[in-house]
DNA sequence: ATAGTCATGTAATGAGTTACATGATTGC
DNA sequence: GCAATCATGTAACTCATTACATGACTAT
């Protein structure tokens, strides 16, 4: 339940109602969490009727500013300090590639083209955004830059590890669909 | 809807049943997919009726087994080739590090050291997975080594990333827990 | 006989998405 | 006056998780 932590870590900032934090999660935290509008709002209800926040006033339009309470601030460190849970493994790319003999090694080398120019361009973007913020007048926080790094890191290696997937699908025989032996799925166990 | 994908492209692979599937999960696609029993048979059912597998043997104990139809293998083929919708954007471990400034900077390098340490269990895990399949009788295929030198590369960026990360964040004035001017909440702005 | 594994299902709950619905205020 | 933006909420639906429930077969 990470978006109730993430409304927190926002709040722990200062007060906002509904809609700040909504344009907040489409600009600062884009690339790090996303969320709807009608979950925003539900998350807010829950977690005013928790204690965590409180709405500390109200403006024209029904507005209701919100603002994290000391329950909030203890519930918000101790998320941040609980172990953290393993990363999800949950990847629609990956899970693509496994079954990419189900088609020509042609089509297959196209989407790892495809993956790579992706991570070149988000790559790209991500640079120039490190250049406008680098050394502007609101400059990230340590935390920032560190997150920032990360997709920078990221993407770059991406780019670098679909190219070379590319170069690693030659033509095979025996895998026109409909052809292959049953037994051939790719092993990928965990080792528990 | 990936799970839907994921067990067609299992059953792309040859006829099994409910029971099969779910090991097939816990094994072979650990890392890439995962998937609980309830979502399995449920999903199964659907399938069916959409008329993109087919049950072509029952067994002792209510065993059904079922095979992959020709609209299946299809519908299969479509998913691949459609163009990626781009990843989910949702971090836990980032969303984590954005927020690390309401802990103290010994607490926030514990949790960068903390992911530096799992990342090179992992590595290590699929270190030995890879020797032990790279040459043994149940050879990957080629899409499988791709996945798992994604998995290799992936963890081996994550743990230097950490570790960097752990140097950049030194002692800092006015982020005491509470004292902290609002506004101050890292970019990480989209380019759209 | 009985423990282990094979095998399938249902119910409750939580989390997320899309679409719908409504209305106030501000700037021109 | 009118368009844009501010602002909040509800409803229906899908996807995933956990827990519960049941029973057949196999090997010792």
């Amino acid at each position: 339940m990470s978006l109730k932590h993430a409304m927190l870590g926002l709040l722990s900032d200062g007060p906002a109602s509904g809609y700040d934090l909504l344009k907040t999660f489409d600009v600062s935290l884009a690339n790090v969490w996303t969320a709807t509008q009608s979950q925003l709002y539900a998350e807010l209800g829950r977690l005013a009727d928790a204690g965590l926040i409180e709405v500390t006033a109200e403006g024209p339009r029904g507005r209701k500013e919100y603002a994290i309470t000391e329950a909030g601030l203890t519930e918000l460190r101790r998320w941040l300090t609980e172990p953290s849970p393993s990363h999800p493994r949950r990847s629609e790319m990956l899970l693509r590639v496994f079954f990419l003999n189900q088609l020509s090694p042609e089509q297959a080398r196209a989407y790892m083209r495809g993956l790579a120019e992706n991570a070149e361009r988000e790559q790209e973007q991500l640079s120039r955004l490190k250049e406008v913020v680098g050394q502007g007048k609101d400059a990230l926080s340590v935390y920032g830059m560190i997150a920032l790094e990360w997709g920078l890191r990221g993407s770059a290696l991406l780019s670098e590890w679909a190219r070379w997937a590319e170069t690693e699908i030659v033509e095979h025989a025996g895998s026109t669909p409909g052809t292959q032996p049953p037994g051939s799925t790719p092993a990928c166990t965990r080792e528990t």
